[in-house]
Parts: structure tokens; C-alpha cells; sequence
RNA sequence: GCUCGCGUAGCUCAGUGGUAGAGCACUCCAUUGGUAAUGGAGAGGUCAAGAGUUCAAAUCUCUUCGUGAGCACCA
């Protein structure tokens, strides 16, 4: 005779067991209509399932972010119903959900083009519309194989041998004539479905090995009703729009070509951005204590050797021979940068050392891995490693913690997501080492009061790590920052210090970037902006237009002002109407525009235009020089403020 | 690297076996104008590369390269 305990503390009594539905048609028709599923003391059941005794009950609607997951899980089951009737001998793999949506992984020997696709939703449409009712058995693993076996479902006949234990009831999931395996919950209806696009197809590979089979994959996206899916595919729309590669075309920053797969040319306006934040990290860096390096490009195999990297990474290293030797450009700085290291014998006094380094690397990229200067196979880093006692490691992650906030800060990012990796099983180090290593990224993460969190087992072979992701305007996220230690390094490579007895002993390395490559961020930052640059950053910062030939002397006098104050500054003096000129520099996203027509050279003034459209009238120089100052020194903050 | 799609003028894209197209950009001419496109004319192509099928290929087939999405990878 349950009691039953409802999230607001209410209870109800039943004389016998009843289902969730059954609550939920208790509590009242409306809650009924919309009930998914439920959770029974927290754990999620199906409408179907019986509550037997006394427990807190929670409705699941598709209001609650579990109940959306559950429409999408259903939504992938009502692609299996879709695609079995259309293609009878499709064999089913798998159907997560994911993010904003689902996929299934399916065995056809077919291929599906783009018009498949558009059948398949219009079927999936079709059946969801009917609303019928899904129907879920608990049965035996026996019945379940046997089931599948006459379905001539090989995959979940594999699940089940691998990942079910034979005592185990799994449920089926009966919609219609079409059978699916799951822990659930599902919707008890497909009248919850409606709301769904099937997105593209692509290859996959079974159980995400690449020996294996690959798979066609099926992804959709599937929401709780008209108004969430309209948004997200709006959203979609947004981002294209935002795509790095088509800004950078449209404003001239840089360009890939067929000769050179993976490789940026930088264009005058790309590499004016490109040389403000390397500027602005150089000097960052000497600020926090840092000591700028450059080292070569090209090294003799023998020091890859020695670090390993030839072994791991050889495939994915650019080689070349030249007389006796044979090279490898360099994937990576660190090995260089012990090289300065070990150059004359170093003191517990020299330490922490830190070096940097503007690294210019190549990797050779798989070719299906690039994608417009986000991956690419030449990149700089801004990259450094601290040479350090295990004692300093606490203070050089903190201090490293700070000036990683500053920047991204600067450049209007101030959402950053922090995660700390822990040891894997494969490692170098004793674990006496690892504990003080991770204990110490720990209490430097404590020290931020920023919340963070672990990720047991991801850390890197040779140490623990932290990495730093970035969350965009769009919400995106990208992984960027990074401290890593390295206990395995130092050794390889003989790198040495003497303590404070005189003794030799292994410093401890701390590899560190904060942008990750200048390629990636630029493309990261252009997303974030949409093209339109904050002015620190803008390769062009002021577009100076005449109207008439007339004030061409006084233009040309106002653009060599700005530039000697240190601005970048433009001057358009064709033979264009004024509106032609502001709209191009408005799509060139330049952040100023100034007018000059007769009044302004006869004050000595500037008529002022932001990119924005707005008109800040006409005012003297001085004033517009103050202004743009301003708004230079604030960098990338406040960039959602208004901009 | 794998699967599928795509590659036509500087850019964005039409063109399903029969004489290579449009808009913008570019060049020239006219126009000297007040805050998102002045008008006219002209020039511009080995249809990614190679091979094949065909009387005939941008179009069909194969190979290579590049590219897009996803997978795998990411020191």
C-alpha cells in the first residue's frame, strides 16, 4: 500500500500499486496528458512502471531537461520504426541522444543520399502524427536475442552478448511492428515527438573503432515543441553565418590553397591581428616573468629520439634529409626549449625558469582532421615551460592561473570553464609524485575561487594537467588554455639543476599555453565577433572618407594624425558617392568611419560613424582621438555591452 | 586516414550529353555627391588535374588532388 511522496512534500496513498501514469492521472488530467515519464527516489522509470512501495515520485514532462533527453532517445527509436519500413533489411546499431538532439548508427549496404534523408523524415513524420502508443515489454535476454535474431538485428544481438548480463530483463521498446532494445525511459506516446529535423548523413565507425565496420550514421535534432526547434535552428544559422573561413575570405584576413592543405597565408589585414595579439602576449609574458626564445625549426632525429616523439609521433612528423642527416620539423617546442635549459649548469637560484616562446610547429594532420585555420598542419603556439622544483609547482600554476584570466578577460571571454586531469593507468612516476603533483594543481584551482572540476584518469601519461575552455557569445565552447606537468621530460633529455646541497636533481617541467595556437584563437575570436573586431584588435581601426575631391588635403591630414598618435587608420578618397564608401567600410566591419565634407574642414572637425550605424555627429579631432583611445585601452571587455 | 557530398570567372552561384552564363568585384567613360549600392560600356574561363566512354563531355565512368560534414586522430 505505497505512500507516495511528491516533490512539493505532499503525499498520497494507494490501496495497491499503482503506475506513474496512474499518479500522475491522480494528480490531475492535465499533468496526465503531459507526463513522459518519472522518477522513482531519483531514478528515472518509465509512465508504464509500478511503484510498489512507499517512495518520493517525480513527474517527468517535457518541460524538465530529462524529459527533453527522453523525446530524443523516442525520436531515434521513431527513426528505426521510419527506416525499417522503408529499408526492411537496415540493420540497427546504436541511437544515443546528444547533444540538441539523437543519431543512429545503421548497417546499409544503400547509400543514403540527401533525398533519402528527406523521405526518411517525411516517414518519421507521417508516423509520429498518427500518435500511437509505445508499448514496452521487460523480457528475458533469451527472448530478447531470440528477438533480434529473427529480426535480423546482428548488432543488438552483439550488445547483448557483450554488454547485458544474462539475468538481466532488458526492455523492448514496441512501436508499432518495430522492435528496439533499451534501459529507457521512453514516451509512453509519439505524440511527444513532433518536433524534430533529420540533420545530415555521414560514416561512423562501429563501437567507434576505426577497424571496425563504419557505419552510416543518421543524425536529427529533436525538441520539446515548434518554438525550441525554430530556435535552434535559427541558431544553426547564426554560426554559419559566424564560419571563420567565409568572414576571413569577406575581410581579407587570410586564405588556404590547394598547394599547401593545412597551411595559413596571412593577408595584410590577417596579419595585423594576428601581430596586435602576439604583441600584446610578448608583452604579457615579460610582465609575468618570462623569458622569450626562439628555436630552430629543423632538428636532427636523434633529439626526437631522445624525447620520445619520434617513436609516438613519427608518422605525424614532417621529415627531411639533407646529407647525412636526417631532420624533423619540429612538431612541438619542448625539446628545444630543454636544450636552452641544459645550456650551462643551472642552480636551485635559477629556478623557476620560464621560458617562451612564439613557436612556430608542423604536424602532419590527418587530411579528414583540418578544417579552416581551426586545425591546421602549420601553427604557432604561444607556448612556454617553466622549469620549476616540485615545491614551486603550486605557485607557478597560480601565478599561471592569474595572468591566464587576464587575457582572456582582455579579450572579452569571462566565462572559462576549468578541469582538472588526473592520472591515467598508463603513467611514468611513482605515485607518490602523482599525489603531490594533482594535490598541488588542486590547491592552485581552490586559490581562484572559480569552480572547477576533475576528470579522473584523462591526464597525459607524463603528468596531470589542467585545461582551460572558453565559452563563446553563441555559448560554444573551446578548449584552449592548458598547464601541463611533466615528470618524464626532464629525465629523457638530462635536463639538471643543483640544489641547495650541492646535488644534482630533475627540475620538474610545466608546459603551458594560454591561446593554445595564435590560428585557432584568431579563428575562435573571429567567430565570437562575427567579423567585427573590437578596436585594440581591428585591422583597420578608422576609415577617414571625403565626399568631394574637395577635402582631400584635409582627409589626408586627418588620417596622418591618427596614424603618428599610433592608430590604424585608412583614408578612402575615390570617386564615390558617401553612402557607397560607408556602406563597403560597413561590411568591412571597420569600427570608425569618419566624413569629411565642407563644414568639417572648415572646423577642423571629423564627422563621426560606428560600424553600428550610428551617427556621433561631428566633433574635433581631439575628441574622436580621446574616444578611440578609450576604446582601445578597454581591450575586449564589455563586448557584449553594446557593441 | 575512413564514409558520403562538393569543385564552373577574383567572389557568390546558375547551367543533367549538342556554341560556357548571372550578380558583385575589375578596367574605361560620364558623374563631385552629406551617412548602407550613380549610370553606361568593356574585359575576364584548359568548367580542379589526368585517363576513359561517345560523332559530341562542365555534364557519364575511373584515378588523383583539394574541400565540406561526420567518424577516427589531436604529443
Amino acid at each position: 500500500m505505497p505512500i507516495i511522496t511528491l516533490p512539493d512534500g505532499s503525499e498520497r496513498r494507494f490501496d495497491q500499486p499503482v503506475s506513474i501514469m496512474q499518479i500522475a492521472e491522480d494528480i490531475g488530467p492535465g499533468l496526465a496528458r503531459n507526463t513522459l515519464a518519472g522518477r522513482i527516489d531519483g531514478v528515472r522509470v518509465d509512465a508504464c512502471d509500478i511503484v510498489e512501495n512507499d517512495a518520493k515520485v517525480e513527474i517527468i514532462t517535457p518541460k524538465d531537461d530529462d524529459g527533453l533527453e527522453i523525446i530524443r532517445h523516442s525520436c531515434a527509436h521513431l527513426l528505426g520504426h521510419a527506416i525499417k519500413q522503408l529499408w526492411p533489411d537496415a540493420r540497427m546499431a546504436i541511437g544515443p541522444t546528444i547533444e540538441n538532439g539523437f543519431y543512429y548508427d545503421i548497417d546499409l549496404d544503400e547509400r543514403l543520399t540527401d533525398e533519402d534523408v528527406e523521405t526518411l523524415e517525411k516517414r518519421m513524420m507521417e508516423l509520429a502524427k498518427t500518435n500511437y502508443e509505445v508499448v514496452r515489454h521487460k523480457v528475458s535476454w533469451q527472448e530478447a536475442y531470440d528477438t533480434f535474431r529473427e529480426r535480423n538485428e546482428p548488432y543488438k544481438m552483439e550488445i547483448l552478448e557483450t554488454n547485458i548480463s544474462r539475468d538481466d530483463r532488458p526492455g523492448l521498446y514496441h512501436h508499432e511492428e518495430y522492435v528496439d532494445m533499451c534501459r529507457g525511459p521512453h514516451v509512453p506516446n509519439m505524440k511527444f515527438c513532433h518536433h524534430f529535423k533529420l540533420m545530415r548523413v555521414s560514416g561512423a565507425y562501429w563501437r567507434g573503432d576505426s577497424s571496425n565496420k563504419q557505419l552510416q550514421r543518421i543524425y536529427g535534432t529533436a525538441w520539446a515543441d515548434k518554438k525550441q526547434l525554430k530556435a535552434h535552428l535559427t541558431f544553426l544559422e547564426e554560426t554559419a553565418k559566424r564560419d571563420h573561413r567565409k568572414i576571413g575570405k569577406k575581410l581579407d584576413l587570410f586564405h588556404l590553397q590547394e598547394e599547401a592543405p593545412g597551411m595559413v597565408f596571412w593577408h595584410a589585414n590577417g596579419w595585423t591581428l594576428y601581430q596586435v595579439i602576439e604583441q600584446y602576449m610578448r608583452a604579457k609574458q615579460r610582465a609575468h616573468g618570462y623569458q622569450e626564445i626562439r628555436t630552430p625549426q629543423i632538428v636532427d632525429r636523434s633529439l626526437w629520439e631522445k624525447s620520445g616523439h619520434w617513436d609516438k609521433f613519427g608518422d605525424d612528423m614532417y621529415t627531411t634529409h639533407s646529407e647525412h642527416r636526417d631532420n624533423a620539423i619540429k612538431p612541438m617546442n619542448c625539446p628545444c626549449h630543454v636544450q636552452v635549459f641544459n645550456q650551462g649548469l643551472k642552480s636551485y637560484r635559477d629556478l623557476p625558469l620560464r621560458l617562451a616562446e612564439f613557436g612556430s610547429c608542423h604536424r602532419n594532420e590527418a587530411s579528414g582532421a583540418l578544417h579552416g585555420i581551426m586545425r591546421v598542419r602549420g601553427f604557432t603556439q604561444d607556448d612556454a615551460h617553466i622549469f620549476c622544483t616540485e615545491a614551486q609547482i603550486q605557485d607557478e600554476v597560480a601565478g599561471f592561473i592569474e595572468m591566464l584570466n587576464e587575457v582572456y578577460y582582455d579579450f572579452g571571454f569571462d566565462d572559462v570553464i576549468l578541469k582538472l586531469s588526473t592520472r591515467p593507468d598508463q603513467r611514468v612516476g611513482s605515485d607518490e609524485v602523482w599525489d603531490k603533483a594533482e594535490a598541488a594543481l588542486a590547491s592552485a584551482l581552490d586559490a581562484t575561487d572559480q569552480p572547477w572540476e576533475t576528470l579522473p584518469g584523462e591526464g597525459a601519461f607524463y603528468g596531470p594537467k589542467i585545461e582551460f575552455t572558453l565559452k563563446d557569445s553563441l555559448g560554444r565552447m573551446w578548449q584552449c588554455g592548458t598547464i601541463q606537468v611533466d615528470f618524464a621530460m626532464p629525465g629523457r633529455l638530462e635536463a639538471q639543476y643543483v640544489d641547495e646541497h650541492g646535488e644534482r636533481k630533475e627540475p620538474v617541467m610545466l608546459h603551458r599555453a594560454i591561446l593554445g595556437s595564435f590560428e585557432r584563437f584568431i579563428g575562435i575570436l573571429i567567430e565570437q565577433h562575427a567579423g567585427a573586431m573590437p578596436p585594440w584588435l581591428a585591422p583597420t581601426q578608422v576609415m577617414v572618407c571625403n565626399i568631394t575631391d574637395a577635402q582631400a588635403d584635409f582627409v589626408k591630414k586627418v588620417q596622418n594624425r591618427l596614424i603618428s598618435e599610433g592608430f590604424r587608420a585608412d583614408a578612402d578618397l575615390r570617386n564615390e558617392k558617401i553612402g557607397f564608401k560607408i556602406r563597403e567600410h560597413t561590411i568591412q566591419r571597420i569600427p570608425y568611419l569618419l566624413v569629411i565634407g565642407d563644414k568639417e574642414v572648415e572646423n577642423e572637425a571629423v564627422a563621426v560613424r560606428t560600424r553600428e550605424g550610428q551617427d556621433l555627429g561631428s566633433m574635433p579631432i581631439d575628441a574622436f582621438i580621446e574616444r578611440l583611445s578609450a576604446d582601445i585601452a578597454r581591450k575586449g571587455r564589455l563586448v557584449n555591452n553594446g557593441e
